[in-house]
Formats: structure tokens, C-alpha cells, sequence
DNA sequence: AATGAATGAGCCTTCATTCAT
DNA sequence: AATGAATGAAGGCTCATTCAT
């Protein structure tokens, strides 16, 4: 097995850093110090991997919906229908690796930051592009596309609020119970258009 | 009739600056210079006024929920069925004042800062549990009591869902269709209960 | 007698301080807090009152223009002939005030800044064009216009010249054998446009 | 013939990217890592040959009196009488390869650092000396010693006060105009001399 | 011979906060 | 009541330098 380069290690922990200290400060509120502390390193080697804070923040968020992404991809593969597909996506969004309350805080983070990094809204704009259409893949099928895209934007306001009361109540939801609400809502809905 | 204070005007000077700041900054990392500069006062007054930064914040959220609790009472006390009871909830939320760009930060990033201030986190807790119950007051009329709970969560998280897409998207969704979007849920929701 | 200002006398007592760093230092690699210490007062009101390291380098610069501005006004005040206007220049350069070694190598170090810091370059072309116009007032009523152009720009040469080596050799040339270098030039200059 | 060795080569690299740093950014205040990228080496390897950055700089100083000196004993072995000495060693001064911009800026960053560096310092001296008896070779047989001090004294403050001003002013004085200038003066004594 | 990895020290700057007036 | 004066503490960032490989 091929050991990997250091490089690539230092980044992954300075990343993973990142997000512990998001995490624990529940901010994006964080200092270079303290992330790097958390890697093991000094300060200036952080700024040496990634050339300055935003470069780190940019990165971290970039890893956070590289995960989400490719977890996401995983369950859309064994997803067998549509309607399977659609279930597929919540799951992913409540499931145990993304629901964390490390990685809500982050994300929560990321979203109110956006408003001023330019960078960081891009990127969350590809994550808000990428929950949409993966839900319109399983929704289009169902219903007539006016309904779908009302549906599409439903489902991603659901999830989003219950990423704040997730982060707010520590604890509560939990994601069954989050899943559940947005499977109903998702069923409710779709049985009206059946019938 | 007696004149105001100046005190209860300076307070309310810079309680609006601050709102006005964090909507400008879009996120409460904004200094007492700059909001008390805003006032047309110096930050000395601002800290003589109000203690320390963490309390003028907290009056700040504290105006907000005062704000939207009266806008509130104001509308459910126009509503004559809990069917309206429910809409008038949902519409206050979306209501001009509230949905406004510099609002809708503001909540946000009060929010965040929940998590890290107690008695912030307080003050949430009562918005949160106002929110609730008078959507329930709406709500237990017509389903019963373990489906309107959920409802009432339902609809919760949703309104909070689409205040995180409001921030990130610049003036969508509008007041309006994101009106249509909850109401919609509800009249599903209320429909298949009836049905 | 009114007591000036607190304020103008910290940022005189700043600027003091920065001719004395840069004077000790030999540079304008000094440190705002090497400079606000020996103004007695913390860095962070430095910058309070000037704004950046750069800002008070530039008052600093233009402090040192004043005085050499103000010196030289009175010295040409005095002269009441053309020949007496060249000489009081040259003194006025060379006074006890404008060449001690301090003075002479705060000029000498932002000489060289200003080739980078587009203000000082801005304020140092001030100070060539004075001088130059100041030996113009005395040449040209002595010789043709392009003799004295070339006179006076050959003098600044050489006063410049002069400062540099003065800052080299710790305590030579003293200012007498240098106002005796250069009035030999310009005596001898003369003779000859005379003969 | 013997191939000359690595470290020779990577050497003078290292001393001529010095060199060029210093140019372009007008200042000794160049960083290890900007000049080994020039040389296109790590910058570990600017410490491993030549220990330290201060040590770097000697070196840079000691090449660049190296290649003026090279150029007067040429000029110098050209020049048939004394007067013509004299021409030689002020040509060789603005000569175009002593007097390009970065060559120029080179020198007046030296002659500051050189104030806080002993060894500049030695170095700096040493090239002083040079000048000043090049050009009493020339001047002795022409005039009395006494006489002889104070112009070479002259002339080599108005050479240090034409590189002043010509990395002040971009591209002025030429050197063609700067040489008429201390030619002139150099002209002007020696008739005053004759006569 | 050469380099990437890593760091300690230092600097500029910002900001909430205090205090005398 | 109100403010200007002043600061301590902290953070981001840079850079010369060291060291193992």
C-alpha cells in the first residue's frame, strides 16, 4: 500500500481540523491557531498549505459537499426507482455521517458566510444545484413538472430548517424522526397527485 | 404627555443600528464602532447603555421578537377560524417586515450565535415555542393531536428552511411564493386528513 | 496660554518618535510598537491616530519637509542678494538641525521607500522641486539660464551626495567642510561665468 | 578544460537573482524565497551555500564591487594621461552597466544597510577608498594635494547624489548628462587651477 | 547536492472595553 | 449624559532558518 504524501495527510488533517473546530465553537468564528493545534501543527504551516484562512474555509467546505456528494452518488446507485431515488436523497441528508451536529454547525456556518465570500457562495450554489436536480430526477417522473419543481423546492426547505432546529436543540430532531417528517410530506403529496 | 427619555430614544438609536449593521454586514460580526457610529453616538455611550456588546445584542434579538410576536397577536386576532389561525401564522412569517433581506440575516445569524450564548439561546427557545403554539392553536381543531404536532413541525422547519434560501439567494424566493409553497403543505396535509 | 490639544501632541510626539526610530534604527524597518513605546503609548493608539504604519510614515516624511520648508524661508527671509540666496540654501541644508545624523538617515531611508510608496515619492518631488527653484532664484540673475539650470541641478547632486556620505562616515564630513565643499564649487562657477 | 563546478554556477545564480530581486523591488527587502525561486533553486539550498541571508547580501554587495572594479581597471588602464584618469573613472560610474535602474537601487540599498551591517559596512568603505584614489591619481599631478582632497572629495559626492537622484527620477538624469555635469565641474576647476 | 517539511518569532492591525473628564 | 483617550489581548500572516531525508 502506497503510503500517501505528507502533503496530502497535513491537508486532510487541517481540513478535518476545521471542521472539529467549527464544530466545537459552532462558528465559523475560528482561529488558525486553534485549527491548527487541533492537526498537530503550527499555525504557520496552515498557512503554508492553504495560503490563508478563506483558503482553508474554502477548502474545508469544499470537502464537506465532496462528502456529501459522494454519498450521496452511493445511494442514488442502489436506488432502483423513482420514487426510490427521492428517498434516496433525504436519507443521505439526514444520515448518520451528515447529520452530526459537528457537521450541521458547519454547514450552518458555511451558509451565513457565503453572504460575503464570494467563493463560498459558488460552492454552495453547486450543492443547492445538485439537491435540486437529484430530486427533480426522482420527482419528474411522478408528477407534471410545474408540481415537481414546487415539490423539488419544498423538500430542500424542509431538510434546511431542519438542519437549523437540529443545530439549535442539540440533540432533537433526530434523523428518524427528521426523515419521517419529510417522508410524509413527500408520500402526502404524492398520493394527492395519485389520486 | 411625557416626553421620552433620551435614554429610552439612545437605546432604541442603537438597538436599530445594530439591526441595520448586521443586515449591511450579514452576520452579527459587526463592531460597536460601527453601530454606534450609525446612532450618531460614540461607543463609550453604547457601552454605558447597554453593559457590554454580548448585552446589546441580546436587546437587539429581544426587539426582533418583540417585533414579531406583536405583528403576530396583531394577525391572529384578525383570524375567526383555526384554518385562518394557521394561514396568519405562516403569513406574518413571510410578511414584508419580516422577510426583508436585512431581517432575514439578521435572524440567521442570531441563530448561530444561539449556539453559543445562553441567554440568546433562551430567547430562541421562546420564539421557537411561540411559533409552535400558535400554530397549534390552529392546528388541533382540525387533526388530531400526534398529526398536528408533527404538522406544526413540518411547518416550522419549513418556514426556517426557506429563510436560510431567502438569505443565500438575493430577493428569492418573495414573500409570496413562499407563502404559497407552506400553504400548500397545509392544504395537502389538511385535505388527506379530511379526505 | 492655551494648552494645545492632546491629540496634537501625541501625534507630534508619534512623529518625533519615528524620526528617532528610524534615526537610531537606520531604516524605516522600525516596529510601530519600537515607535509607540518611545512615544509612551501603546501601538494600538498609533494607529488610532494615524491610521497604519504607512500614514505615519508619510506625516512623518511631511513633518521633515515642513521643517526643512520652514528653515529654509527664514534663511532666504535674511539674504538680500541673489549670491546670498544660493548660500543660505546650501547652509540651510547643512545646518546643525538638517544634518544630524538622525535627520540625515530618516531622508536617506525614505528616499529609497518612496521609489515603492507612490505618496512619499509624491512628497519627495516637492522637496526636489523647492530646492530647485530656491537655487534658481539665486543663479539666474548671475548667469544665462541653461548655465544656471545645469548650476543648480549639479548643487542638489551634490548636497545629496554629501548626506549620503555623511551617513556613512559617522560624524564626517562635518556640515562646515561640506558647506565649504559646495560653495567652492559654486564659487568657482561663478568666477568663471564672471571672467 | 574543467567544467566549472555546481556549487560555482548555483553561486552565482543565487547572486545575480539577488541581484535582480533587489532591482525590481527597489529594496534590500527581499525575501530568501523570492530570490532562490529566481535562481530557481529551494531556498534551503540559499542557506546551505551561503549560510544566511545576511551572509547572501555580502556576497551580492562583494560582486557588484567586483564588476565596477573590473570596469575601472580597465577604463583606467586606457586612460594615457592623468587627466584622462580622471574621465575614465567618472565614465565608468555612469557607464551603462553601473548605472541601469537596478544597478542604481542596488547601491543606494546597500549604502542604507550598510549603516547596521559591519561587513557592508567594510565593504562599502573599501569601495570609497577605491574612488577616492583612482581619482587622486588623477588629480595630484595636476594641483596641489590640498586642492587635489577637496575635488575628489567633490566629484565623489556628486556622483553619489547623481545615483540618488537617477533612482528617484525613472530614466533621469541619462548618463550622458550626468557625466557632463561632473565633467563640467572636474573642467571648470582645472582651469580655475591653471589660471 | 538538494529539498520539502516545519516552525518560532515577530509584526501589523483590530476591537471591546475602561476611565477620567 | 457623553465622549475622547487609551490600552490589552488576540489574530492573521510572513519569513528566515533548521532538519531529516
Amino acid at each position: 500500500m502506497a503510503k500517501i504524501g505528507v502533503e496530502t495527510e497535513r491537508r486532510r488533517a487541517l481540513i478535518d481540523a476545521t471542521i472539529a473546530a467549527i464544530g466545537e465553537r459552532r462558528s465559523l468564528d475560528v482561529t488558525m491557531s486553534d485549527i491548527a493545534g487541533r492537526a498537530g501543527v503550527s499555525s504557520a504551516l496552515a498557512h503554508h498549505y492553504f495560503g490563508g484562512k478563506g483558503d482553508l474555509l474554502e477548502a474545508t467546505m469544499r470537502a464537506l459537499l465532496a462528502d456529501l456528494s459522494r454519498d450521496t452518488v452511493l445511494a442514488l446507485r442502489r436506488a432502483q426507482t423513482p420514487r426510490a431515488r427521492i428517498s434516496a436523497v433525504i436519507a443521505v441528508n439526514f444520515s448518520v455521517s451528515q447529520f452530526r451536529q459537528e457537521t450541521v454547525h458547519a454547514w450552518l456556518a458555511f451558509y451565513l458566510e457565503a453572504q460575503r465570500s464570494a467563493p463560498l457562495r459558488r460552492l454552495l450554489r453547486i450543492y443547492g444545484y445538485r439537491l435540486y436536480s437529484n430530486l427533480m430526477s426522482g420527482l419528474t417522473p411522478l408528477m407534471p413538472r410545474t408540481e415537481a419543481e414546487r415539490m423539488a423546492e419544498g423538500i430542500a426547505a424542509m431538510i434546511d430548517g431542519l438542519y437549523i432546529r437540529r443545530a439549535l436543540r442539540d440533540g432533537l430532531p433526530h434523523p428518524g424522526s427528521a426523515t419521517a417528517l419529510v417522508e410524509d410530506y413527500v408520500e402526502t403529496k404524492l398520493r394527492q397527485a395519485a389520486g
